[in-house]
This record gives C-alpha cells, sequence and structure tokens, in this order.
DNA sequence: CGAATTTAGTCAATCGGTTGACTAAATATA
DNA sequence: TATATTTAGTCAACCGATTGACTAAATTCG
C-alpha cells in the first residue's frame, strides 16, 4: 500500500503527533508528554505501550521547527570561525561538535572572514536560528568583537580568546605552555632564545609572549620576541629568513603556534642552518603533522578539544540562567619532544 | 526608557510581526509581505516606508522557527564528515559554506566517526532539521551508505564519491589529475613509477588508479600500484619505508593524496632517499603546507572549494523538485611544481 | 456616467508541538 | 460510608509567520 504519493517529487510526508495519537487513542497531549519524558505524564503501562507503538509503527519524530517556535528554544549553537581552512581550528570544531552531540545539541557553522562579518554575527542569534554563539578568532580586533558581542546580551562564548568587557571566555594555560617550551629548550647549553609571536593586540599572543618572557629571564637566556601581523606558516618562514640571515643567530627558537613552526623550519632549510645541531625549535601546538616534518618538530600539546567541550558546556549554562565566567582550562599543556629540539649526545 | 526588563536575566524579548504591524498600523500579513518581497504585496509607497521603518525600528528580524514550521523548509543543510581534524576537508567545509552563506542558507554540522553513525545520519533529516544532505566520506562502506541514504527518499548528495544506487553526487576529475601527475613524473629520464592508493572499495581510489595506470602505460613507464587501508600519513610512511627499503625502488612515486605524500616525503628522509635526486614524488591534492615541506611537495590541485559549491547546488536543485545527477565538476586539475620533482639540470 | 478592473490592504486558517488548567475515575483516608 | 487525594488523561490556548481568499476604495474604460 503506498504510504507516499506516487509522484516522485511529493514530499515525505512525515507524521505528525496527531496521527501517532489517533493511531494510539490518546490525545496528541499524552504523546507529547510521553515522548519527552514529562515527569507530568501520567499513563498506564498499557496507554504508553500503545503510543510508543504507534510512534515506531509510523516512525515518528517531533517536527523540531514546531518545537522550536512553542519552546522558544532550538536547541543549536553557532560556531564562528575565521576561516576553515586552518587546521588550527579543526580541533575546537571537533571538540565543540562532540560535546555538542552528546549534550544533544546541533552545530551550526558560521564563518566570519572580512565582509559580511557583521551580517553573521548578528544574523544567527537574531532571527532565532541557536540559542547561543561560539566564537573563535584569533584574528578579529577586540573592538569589533566587543560591538558586536556586547551589543546583543545574548549567549556569546569566546574560545581562546579573552576580550575585555566581553565576560565569558575559554582559554587554556598559554603561559604555562610557553614557559615549558622555554624550559626545554634551556637544555644542551642554550644561551640565546628568540620568541615569534602573533599580533600584540591579541591577548593569546600577549600571554604567550609573557610565558616566554619570564621563563627566559628565569633560565638566564638571553632573549628577544619578535612580533608579525599574523600566525601562519609564511610569517614564520619570512621571520625565520630575516633572523637567520643575520651574523649571529639565536640557539633556539620559540614559535608561538605551530604553522609558524612549520615556516621556521622551512627557513631554516632555506638558509642552510641545521636543526637541532645550529638551533633547535618548539612550537606551541600539536598536530599529527608535526611527526611527519622534516625534521619532525618539537611541539607543546594545548587541550584544544577540551577547550572546545568546555566552552559549549560554559554556553549551556549561561543559555539556562547560569552567569558567565572567564575560564581556563585546567588540563595542562604537555610537551611532545621531536627531532627539532633533541640533541643526542652521545 | 528600558525597552527590556530589568531582571538581567530575562529574555531579550525580540520583537514580532505584530509588533511591527501595530507601530505601522498595518496587518501583519502586509509586514509578512513587504519584508520578503512578495510579488502579492501591494502597498503605497507610504505605507511601505511606515513598515520598513517600524521593522528598523524594532530591530525586526523574524522568526525562523515559525517562518520553518509554515513553510516546511528550514533553509539549511546538513554537512556530515567523518573527521574535523583531517585537513583535507577543509576546503570541502569552506566551499560549502561559502556557497551556502550566498544562497541563504545555513550548514549544520555533523560527523560519523563510529559509534552514532547511524543516529546522526537519520536524525538531522528525520527531525526536519535540515532540507538535505552533503556526505563526504572516504571511509564509510558502500553498503552502509546505500542503506542509509536510500531508505529516506530524502535529497542527499555525495561528496568526492559516488555509489552505486546512490544517484546524487559530486567529483572531480580525479583520473585526469592522477594522469597529469604521472605525465609529469615521466620526465627525467623516468624508467619506474610507484603509486599509492587509498582502499579498493572506495571508488574515488579506484578513478586515480586508473588514471595513474593508464598514463603509466602510455608514457611506457614500467609501474606497480601498492593500496593501502586508509589514506593518511601514517600509510604514506610505512609504505614508504616499505618500498625503500628494497633493493632497487622506483624513479618516481604518485601519492593519490596530499597526507600519503607528506608521510612518503618523512619515509624518504628517514630511509636517507634524496629528493628530488633519487626519487621524484607527486602528490594529489594541493594544500598551503605543500609549499613548506622539506622538500616541497609537488602537488596537482583539484578544484576542492568548487566540488563542495557545485555540491550545495546540486542539492539545493534537488530540493526544488530538481533530479539528482551524478556531476562532475568541469574544472581542471593543475599541476604546481615545487622541489619534490624538479630536477633541475644546468 | 456606469461598469469593469486594478490597487491597497485585511481576514482567518494553518503549520505541529507544548503546557497549564481541568475533569473523571480510582484509590486512599478518616 | 463519605470525603480527600491521587491517577489517567483531555482541552484548548498558545508560539510567530505565511498565504489563499476576500473586500472596499480608487482608477480605467466604453
Amino acid at each position: 500500500m503506498a504510504r507516499n504519493s506516487d509522484l516522485a517529487s511529493a514530499k515525505p510526508q512525515r507524521a505528525t503527533i496527531r496521527d501517532v495519537a489517533r493511531i494510539a487513542k490518546v490525545d496528541p497531549s499524552l504523546v507529547s508528554r510521553i515522548v519527552n519524558n514529562d515527569p507530568k505524564a501520567s499513563a498506564t503501562l498499557a496507554t504508553r505501550k500503545r503510543v510508543l507503538d504507534a510512534v515506531e509503527e509510523l516512525g515518528y519524530r517531533a517536527n523540531s521547527a514546531a518545537r522550536m517556535l512553542k519552546t522558544a528554544r532550538t536547541q543549536m549553537i553557532g560556531l564562528l570561525l575565521p576561516d576553515f581552512s586552518n587546521p588550527m581550528y579543526s580541533a575546537i570544531i571537533s571538540g565543540v561538535e562532540k560535546r555538542c552531540t552528546e549534550i544533544g545539541y546541533g552545530v551550526l557553522l558560521g564563518d566570519h572572514a572580512e565582509g559580511h562579518s557583521e551580517k553573521t554575527f548578528t544574523d544567527l542569534l537574531e532571527s532565532g536560528q541557536v540559542d547561543g554563539l561560539l566564537i573563535a578568532s584569533g584574528t578579529l580586533p577586540d573592538s569589533f568583537l566587543k560591538n558586536n558581542i556586547l551589543n546583543h546580551h545574548a549567549s556569546v562564548v569566546m574560545i581562546n580568546r579573552r576580550v575585555r568587557g566581553a565576560d565569558a571566555s575559554v582559554i587554556v594555560k598559554d603561559e604555562l605552555g610557553a614557559e615549558l617550551a622555554v624550559q626545554h629548550l634551556s637544555q644542551y647549553g642554550t644561551k640565546t632564545i628568540t620568541g615569534i609571536f602573533g599580533h600584540r593586540n591579541v591577548d593569546t599572543a600577549q600571554r604567550r609572549k609573557k610565558g616566554f618572557e619570564s621563563a627566559a629571564e628565569k633560565f638566564g637566556l638571553k632573549h628577544q620576541s619578535i612580533e608579525v601581523a599574523s600566525w601562519g606558516m609564511e610569517d614564520g618562514r619570512k621571520v625565520g629568513v630575516e633572523l637567520l640571515s643575520k651574523k649571529v643567530i639565536p640557539d633556539a627558537v620559540f614559535a608561538s603556534t605551530i604553522m609558524m613552526g612549520i615556516g621556521f623550519l622551512r627557513a631554516a632549510h632555506e638558509m642552510s642552518i641545521k636543526i637541532p645541531e645550529d638551533l633547535r625549535v618548539v612550537a606551541l601546538h600539536d598536530s599529527p603533522i608535526a611527526n611527519y616534518l622534516t625534521p619532525s618538530l618539537t611541539t607543546i600539546n594545548l587541550p584544544t578539544i577540551e577547550m572546545g567541550a568546555q566552552a559549549v558546556d560554559l554556553l549551556v549554562s549561561m543559555m539556562n540562567g547560569g552567569s558567565p565566567r572567564n575560564m581556563v582550562v585546567s588540563d595542562l599543556p604537555t610537551l611532545t619532544i621531536r627531532e627539532s629540539s633533541r640533541l643526542d649526545i652521545d
């Protein structure tokens, strides 16, 4: 018996709660209560079974638009990223998506490349497509974020970034990560060290720089910090070429992102500087690719996935009336030593 | 004048179409028609202005749940990926997201790592959260996809994969890409060539293999094809180590994914094989990182972003009643020559 | 000038669940 | 046994926007 129209183009024609109610011979409201495990639902076992059987038979799934409309919650959160082609955000996406799936939320993707930024920012929230917003951006200026976040008093959490004026964020122990790197690099008689950092008006870069500098002092290293406009591979390469053209080069380099680290390794190769023999390198952020570079790259592993997950938790708690917080993921950075920093002095 | 309740926890309390109608002194239906540019809307310029002014004043944005419910379309599509941490999918996400933004669709993310696969597959569509689904998977077996796609007669498009039984897909000219690679590698007196491919029951791998083999024949190269279970960096490295331990090694290697190419370069380094002097390498798929490897990696650039965009177009056309098609992105693969394949014979 | 048509806008049903208030029957309590 | 309480389930009013059908006024046409 053809349940759907024979027309190929016919809509699937989903079963509604009323269909279920009719089959089970109960009121739609009872169906609603039963499928949602509403404690107010009082039904005999027999009735409950009739309802659940009908649900099964018709393959009933609650229409989410109707539910959203009535409950005024979408069970979705928006995730805004500057650039999907940057693998650094993959771990964040991963952590966010995983946790959302666990707690029954959907993830709506948005990018905020230049241009349609403002529209994207406001649209998702204002049209009620999402209950809250996660923003991960290493590039947007504080002022822009501040205006766009504070404008609407909605639930917004920043990831890996802390902006004065915005009061919900999740970051990791960047400073400690940088210190760990310097501590490791201080071995083997290292005397001078150079750190490469992202733009000074992004707080994440600042924290890394601070950790780098204080650790360098602590270990008695002569240090130098270089700031670049962005934090990509080409930045790392350019800085590297420049640095390595000088008469004297440092004993060690700390790259504050793995992308810059990769670029720096390339620069070293171009300038015929041997790593780790002539100079040792550690980068912040781990990634599988670090194992496959030549030389393989020592990294500091930050709890990025966990950061994504905790951002979701914070956002959800805020959507339920919890107050915003500026959080730091408690997991500690760890060091994975690879060829770029290991001198095997046999 | 406080527009919202003073309670900090109060909901933003969005303006509804009725609020706008009241302010503009018209019927809500007219507001709807005007904001949606309904051709049926007949209104004097003055009325229209009153309405638009009211919209502006109240910051009115149509509630998307209500619209979805009434129109039975969500203006969202689901994008299912196996693994966000794999940078190879970034370009697809990017292309999909960009096109969706252009045409006013949202992108809902789903992953289908093992475990909750089935749930994810069906849930998005069945609960009416999305109007259609894009699936990019280089790993799920045909049978699984077939069952889950064909089960519901909904709009589903496969990306970079063609599955017998499923009739909507977008792929690129993989075969031609492989041929291009072989053609390039056939220079410099190359006599023997080895290709490394993903699992045989994924059609994408098969097409690449076919292109590789036919081109190798065409250029009179002695060739060998190796198949691995997956297509990641470690696969490339393992195959590389094994291959390069042999007494005789090929003059050239074609890696059918850039990840395998990166892994292979690493293997060559570990085995002290000089690239490009001893052996030349080309990988399929371009990525910025290819420039920064040591040696930099020659790649075939496939129109991945365009593939994502065209998948969206196909899906949308299907949702509007168009028929499913198996498409091939017409853009041709291009070759970017880098150090791994260039012998400068000065 | 009167009839026909167009213009400007309104009415009301509807999409599919949810939820507070309510009723009737069954059970417990005094 | 009469009353209070619990159990089982129903009723109906929403949530906010869309859209076909309709009306009244204004304009065009013969």
